[in-house]
DNA sequence: GATGAATGAGATTTCATTCAT
DNA sequence: TATGAATGAAATCTCATTCAT
């Protein structure tokens, strides 16, 4: 999740006016909430007119479903990319808690925006999307089932139940950052990734052996 | 979080206005939520005059406010208390877990718009409860501090890293039930205490051996 | 202007009710304004119940009227009083200014409220009592024409005209007193009595002669 | 008073919207009263839709906070203009006179207004502008202070008293106008200037001697 | 007389969206 | 493409008044 957006915007040395109201949407999104904000901002926040939001989407609700469905959809295609390979479900989990994490590294505004107003918003726009986000939990659910299939993970805890957890587990520590509950920086972040892979997979407790922490 | 509200209304035999406003104010947010209902939907969905929600709350805001506070702090009260108790780390989380399930068992729609419009709602009502919010995973933080330093709990994983994953993968398991992606029931409540603590706690992976899935 | 609300709240050890609310009304409608005000302000001011106010009142307007009668007949009753002795003029409109100051003198809070709220509302309260309101002006005029009659105030400045200069020059007094724009005090009061007397009666111009301030 | 905004006006053929809504302002002010009438009467008589007036103006407040300065700035201005004249005190007095009773000749609503709803409205609009009210009393007061130093005025009358009652007494001549209470026309107006000077500077007494009354 | 909960019409203000230029 | 004035539906909140006790 790290490469979509600036790589776009890298691709022109002058950015088109569609892009600096997506981008401007975003920031503005993060600071200021939805539904606090007002279309006029997010055309301040872009340094152009208020009606040329309206030239490029069809209403405010399209600027946020357009943005979420830009990552979103870089985030599925990497977990079915991840899934394909023959890797460890360790591995798996790692690339894709390394994704999310990254993604928020990089973008912290944008996983903000997403989190807060589309993947918990079960009455607006997380009912529109739900297609896209119950595709990334299945996806996950799919991993989790091959790895129990190969007798690596244990064949009593639901693989969508698993999924959820990971996912979950994730996705709050996240909001830990957002609400500057948890410490950031780029040594927290690469922390955090190991931990909720040893979390999830090895569990917390002692009894298992030869885990060792990353560094 | 099973008993508190019921417990007041249930104690008069015509339950006061208040009281009445705040139960369809669940049911409303949680149907609409609190963004898209009016004011005037509550009322209704109360059976009361449009004036009587702000005779007892001064503004929309506060109706959310009171039902939030009066359920987190039930559970705030409950984890003090699962803590004080002399358990095995395993046992208070199983509380906790259990505690939060239930809650949403006896009264969904309340658990999902403390889910959807507070604990996740970074630019509103989460800054405004963010001492409260921050409480809870401390608390739990400060449990598995004990477990790592009776040896029961791996050094190695920071207790707040962990609190936070234990955490987000309840909540996420609730926003499965929320959405509809996760089936729910009686059985399956009893089971996702027992999945997500077993996997935060155990690991999904079969290295550990003789765990047993209730029932 | 000085005697009749403290006269009334004197007869009894125990005041009434209705008094108490009337009084405090004035304190109300002076502090915040009639339109600022709620009739809950009103009923805590008076220390009684909201319900009260209704029982006494037909309705908020009718509090203000009810004051504005209660001082307004009295001033009336006053001028009809003096206009009928045989006075010179001067003495007749001395005894006006001084009513008026006094009665700011007495209670300010009250002759703030008929001023600001009802002698200057045409759409209001004004309307409500024009009739009362013109009496107060035509008596006056009644006084400068008589003394037009009997040579002593020039003719050639209708009587109708004078009495509104007059009465305007000491509302004006009382209104820069009520924004904090001339300075109060026994001493301003006595001398601002003189000074509108003399003014109209007499001229800013040093052509006339013989014209001792007071004290 | 008499050019600003019919001047602007003249200056397009099509007015622009922000003047219509002001135009149509003064007219709703003064026929319904600032409190009694509603942003939409205003937009209604204006002839544009409801949320033009918030498009131009913050809030109603603000629509009579631009009326009442643009007019009482001219007023100012005015007034320093006279003052800094070589004029005697009698016409510099004439001329404020004059200015006034023009302005209400020109445009009696605006005049209404400034009166009603600001000049006398202590707990509202009158103290946010008090320092525009102020200022007008005392340029007022200055030229009296020029007049006693001159001789012309009596030094026993404090100038900023003196100021008052003038200003009083043409105020009081346009409420009575307002409230239907005097008789108005094009040769009332005229009679009322000199009679207002007449009075405040040469008295209602015959002492003194060759006034005579203009025509 | 006295209380204050209950009512609901109506006000201001907001802001997504449209549209003429 | 680009602009921002213009629109008007809809929301929150206020508060005078009623009424059961």
């Amino acid at each position: 999740m790290s490469s979509g957006r600036s790589a776009i915007s890298r691709e022109k040395a002058v950015p088109d006016k569609r892009r600096l109201i997506l981008d401007a949407a975003v920031r503005v999104f993060a600071r200021q909430g939805f539904h606090a904000c007002r279309v006029s901002d997010i055309a301040d926040e872009a340094g152009v007119a208020y009606g040329l939001v309206y030239h490029y989407f069809a209403s405010k609700d399209e600027v946020l479903d357009t943005l979420f469905l830009e990552r979103w959809n870089v985030m599925l295609a990497l977990i079915r990319e991840v899934d394909a390979e023959p890797l460890p479900v360790r591995d798996k989990l790692r690339a894709i808690a390394s994704f999310i994490v990254d993604s928020y590294h990089h973008d912290p505004d944008l996983m903000k925006v997403i989190i807060v107003e589309v993947t918990r918003a079960a009455n607006s726009f997380g009912q529109t999307h739900l297609g896209e986000i119950r595709e990334a939990y299945e996806l996950i659910g799919e991993i989790v089932t091959k790895a129990q299939a190969e007798g690596v993970f244990r064949p009593d805890i639901e693989a969508r139940f698993a999924a959820m957890a990971f996912y979950g587990a994730i996705e709050q520590l996240l909001t830990g950052w957002i609400f500057g509950l948890l410490p950031q920086g780029e040594e927290q972040f690469e922390r955090a990734k190991w931990l909720v892979v040893e979390t999830v997979c090895g569990g917390l407790e002692t009894s298992a052996t030869g885990r060792a922490a990353p560094r």
